[in-house]
RNA sequence: GGGCGAGUGGCGGAACGGUUUACGCGUACGACUCAAAAUCGUAUGGGCUUUGUCCCAUGUGGGUUCGAAUCCCACCUCGCCCACCA
């Protein structure tokens, strides 16, 4: 027999897969669809690592298993091309981003292709193809058409080092992202897109989808939903002022707060205000020390993230003197603050200060020396004195009345200590007594009948800034047409504009959404791909390409010249693999309505921690709209979505090029066999959870391979059949144990169960051959490669017995005998994995003193006479009164003393 | 500071109320070999002046239970994500 060759037999079976188009998809097949996707690689310039292909493999397990459980399964694979290091790549070398992008794509699916996974190579896509992105232009200009792309002035965060635009999500300590370098605020027209008014169903969507909680949790973090008011503080002048003679302008002014504390609102003693918020600036002619004012918020908008929150322990602010604002609840005059721990960006960009129950605001006031207030009294422990009759009386059972408790009561109502969780309240007027929650809703209500506030949900997501300044990504398909705004504006009334118009360096245009016919914008050739100084992405250099004709008025227009950032192909890929099926990007989009009904939602999506709170939400985002305008037929993109842990060094840090750490794929299957590299991957340890590589590892599943080799000659060499009833138990349980690991994403117990499996075989002279076969089938999606070679020779072997003489015809090499990836998965009989006989284990005092193999469901009255009647066990009994037995059927039994 | 998760042999890990250390790596010895590699076999948590019907071991300290790695409480350490979100 030849020894076990794995690298004939990997070219010989995936030139085989390949030819035939084993894994392709049927678009409307009548078996039942099953769609598995994993996030599709970027292609970068060092090629695959481990970290992506055990993920890879993982999914192709499942999607292997699926098809032989009857799936019409569609397991795709593409390239999501678009990314600055292919365009830093460009600026340094200065080779076209396009010749990089197919180099590397080239490489990858070289390596892909050569670790046998099962993907249907006929749907590939590349988000940077024209015909591709010509889609991600069409989504964004039906976003537009429904309002939810707009541009706006917005503080950006700016890098310093790649020159561009970052999403919030994209700045991480204040320092980019991408390149790790110093970013700062700038103003800057940005595409955004309205995420925002999606916020509250992505969150209650949630709900109905198989998403590994964690994720949940992190998605719903990231939404940010919080309950609370806003309430309205009227601004007056500060007495000082009214005496010098200049009366109240009547014209009332108010600031707006956001809080989630409304109970805390008779312990506020003083507002913040954020330095961008526009108070200030209208009330300019009121401040009387605005040279101060103004210095400190030039300040506060040099300082970057960074600087922000580097400063956490120091709290900056300054009064606005000259004004004051009005408790609506109690009428009291409190001081305005401008301080930068208030952030523009959330709520209304104003905070009503209550030191005594926020901590920020304790730290504030402990600074400037402001009054502190305690008005929400702790119910549980120690309130050694009663402020008022509360409604429960439960509420004021004293738990603890030592002296730890009361100094701290005390400490709180000094305002010593600031006590920022709930309770009852005191000094709250006519809601005095009440508990937060209570008080909470009563308040409310309140500012609503007196016009002073209303219930408000906020939420810490924000929209998408959408507009990048650089060459590498998808053009923005917008034009800008002076002379139809002209033309409108002579049409239409001066004031009533119904059109979007927008201004560039001081100049206005109307704003044209490229035609659906006129898609794709394509990218023009460029000579230089780096960003501008100004600002400006590198296609407004290009002349002829921003300079077009205006589609309206056939005059003179300009071109949108920033592109989307990475996000946006990304988004609806796993729509992409359905379009290039059935017409291959064609329009319109009624085309693929079909197509997409077949086959959305996507069944299980696996993916990294990482992308949650980006691209995941961003898909999610994008679905709903489609779906909103009944491109797709489900409001969510993907059923189940999984993780996976990181691959680690092999010295346990993360892979990296810097660290020299990093595992290439095309090294290892070189020396152990793709199968043995594939199943290593999965044995490595929890899927989920991060683990180290270790080279030497790989050696036991190469073993694992070989012995499996040698028990198949073995088979084949000698005619064997006689049934044996302890391998058969055993097949039945790695059945069972295999197929619901898989689902449970266990590979590595899964694996460890098939070795069990296998040391047992190898322990036997004898596997009858049915058995064998069966093996293989479970084995096959772990090792593709090896289960069908040995899989043809069995039924090689059987075939030529039984039919002698018989000149099969020689087509193909192999197919003759069948694939054993398309056999059924199979089944595991119950009856079988009970075995007759178990192992009792025989306990005194919960300490295991004996262990004794006895039939399958005896009694308890059986097994405590089996167990006294063991001489061990009668040593250790021996002048012991027997208290009380426990015996759990087909386990233990434990006798106390 | 907040959220999520994890601490078990020399190492990756299994078990997730019932025999701690499955499976694999490594190591030691043995077989085969002139020899080595490969392969196969055996052993492999620690302790003992007691080799036993012994004792001790799942980060630390408590608790619940006949019985805890597993459940509860407190603490320590590490990882990931978020972070002045009112």
């Amino acid at each position: 027999m030849e020894k076990y060759n794995f690298k004939k037999i990997e070219q010989k079976w995936q030139k085989y897969w390949e030819k035939n188009n084993f894994y392709r998809a049927q678009d409307f097949s009548k078996k039942p669809k099953y769609y598995c996707l994993i996030e599709f690689p970027y292609p970068s310039a060092e090629g695959l690592h481990v970290g992506h292909t055990r993920s890879y493999t993982a999914m192709d397990i499942i999607a292997r298993k699926r098809r032989m459980q009857g799936y019409n399964v569609l397991n795709p694979i593409g390239w999501d091309a678009f990314g600055l290091p292919t365009e830093n790549y460009a600026i340094k070398t200065g080779i076209h981003p396009k010749v990089v992008t197919k180099k590397n794509t080239d490489n990858y699916r070289r390596q892909l292709k050569s670790l046998g996974f099962s993907f249907d190579w006929s749907r590939e896509i590349n988000t940077t193809d024209p015909e591709y992105y010509k889609w991600t232009q069409w989504i964004f200009l039906q976003l537009y058409k429904k309002g939810l792309a707009y541009k706006k002035k917005m503080p950006i965060n700016w890098c310093l080092s790649c020159k561009t635009g970052l999403a919030n999500e994209e700045v991480i300590d204040g320092k980019c992202e991408r390149c790790g370098g110093e970013t700062e605020k700038r103003e800057k027209e940005q595409w955004m897109l309205a995420i925002t008014k999606y916020a509250d169903r992505l969150l209650k969507d949630l709900d109905n989808i198989d998403y590994l909680e964690k994720i949940k949790v992190q998605q719903t973090n990231w939404i940010g939903k919080s309950e609370g008011a806003t309430i309205k503080f009227q601004i007056i002048n500060s007495k000082s002022q009214i005496n010098s003679k200049s009366k109240i302008s009547n014209s009332k002014q108010f600031i707006e707060v956001f809080t989630t504390r409304v109970d805390t609102i008779f312990g506020c003693t003083y507002l913040v205000v954020a330095p961008e918020h526009i108070i200030i600036k209208n009330l300019e002619s009121r401040i009387k020390n605005l040279g101060e004012v103004e210095k400190y918020i030039n300040q506060a908008k040099k300082k970057s993230d960074l600087q922000r929150t580097e400063l956490v322990k120091e709290k900056t602010g300054v009064e606005l003197k000259g004004v004051k604002a009005i408790n609506p609840f109690n009428n009291e005059e409190v001081p305005i603050f401008v301080a930068d721990y208030v952030l523009a960006s959330y709520g209304t960009g104003a905070v009503m200060a209550v030191p005594a129950h926020d901590e920020r605001d304790f730290e504030f006031a402990k600074k400037f020396n402001l009054l502190i207030e305690a008005v929400v009294m702790p119910i549980t422990k120690g309130p050694t004195k009663i402020y008022s009759q509360p409604p429960d009386e439960k509420l004021h059972k004293i738990v603890k009345q030592d002296l730890k408790a009361e100094k701290w009561f005390d400490g709180i109502e000094k305002g010593e200590i600031c006590y920022p969780d709930d309770g009852y309240l005191k000094k709250s007027g006519q809601f005095t007594g009440l508990t937060s929650e209570k008080a909470r809703q009563e308040m409310t209500k309140w500012l609503e009948k007196s016009k002073l506030g209303k219930k408000t949900t906020q939420y810490k997501l924000r929209d998408w800034i959408f507009s990048r300044q650089h060459y590498w990504g998808e053009p923005i398909p917008i034009i800008y047409c002076r002379k139809c705004l002209e033309k409108s504006k002579i049409k239409n009334q001066k004031s009533k504009f119904d059109y979007d118009y927008i201004e560039i360096d001081g100049l206005e245009y109307m704003v044209i959404p490229v035609a659906e016919k006129d898609l794709p914008v394509e990218l023009p050739e460029v000579k230089k791909y780096e960003p501008t100084d100004t600002g400006e992405s590198p296609l407004a250099n290009i002349k002829d390409w921003v300079n077009v004709k205006c589609p309206k008025c056939k005059g003179q227009a300009k071109r949108e010249t920033d592109t989307m950032p990475n996000w946006a192909g990304s988004s609806w890929y796993y729509l992409a693999y359905l379009m290039r099926g059935i017409s291959n990007f064609k329009f319109p989009i009624s085309k693929y309505k079909k197509v997409f009904k077949y086959w959305t939602p996507v069944d299980w999506y696996n993916g990294g921690m990482e992308h949650t709170t980006l691209h995941l939400l961003y898909s999610r985002f994008w679905n709903k709209f489609l779906y909103d305008i009944k491109v797709v037929p489900t409001s969510e993109p993907y059923k189940k979505r999984t993780s996976h842990g990181m691959i680690l060094g092999e010295d346990g840090e993360k892979m990296s090029k810097s660290r020299g750490n990093v595992v290439n794929p095309d090294d290892v299957v070189v020396n152990f066999g793709v199968d043995a590299f594939r199943l290593y991957q999965m044995f490595i340890g929890p899927f989920e959870q991060a683990t180290p590589w270790d080279p030497r590892g790989i050696e036991g599943t190469k073993r694992f391979l070989g012995k499996i080799w040698d028990i198949q000659n073995r088979i084949m060499s000698h005619e064997s059949g006689s049934m044996n009833k302890k391998i058969e138990s055993l097949l039945h349980k790695t059945i069972k144990k295999v197929g619901d690991d898989i689902e449970e994403m266990g590979f590595n117990t899964a694996v460890s169960s098939l070795m069990i499996f296998i040391n047992k075989c190898y322990e036997c002279d004898d596997v009858p051959k049915n058995i064998w076969e069966k093996f293989l089938i479970i084995l096959s999606p772990f090792a593709p490669h090896i289960a069908e070679e040995l899989w043809e020779q069995l039924r090689r072997q059987t075939q030529t017995a039984t039919q002698t003489n018989a000149d099969s015809p020689r087509k193909s090499a192999s197919s003759q005998y069948g694939s054993v990836s398309l056999e059924q998965w199979p089944k595991y009989n119950p009856k079988l994995i009970i075995e007759d006989i178990f192992e009792l284990v025989i306990q005194i005092n919960g300490r295991v003193r004996d262990i004794i193999s006895v039939k399958k469901d005896i009694s308890q009255k059986e097994a405590e006479s089996i167990a006294l009647s063991q001489e061990k066990i009668k040593n250790w009994l021996k002048g012991n009164k027997v208290k009380k037995v426990i015996f759990v059927p087909n386990r233990l039994i434990n006798i106390t003393i």
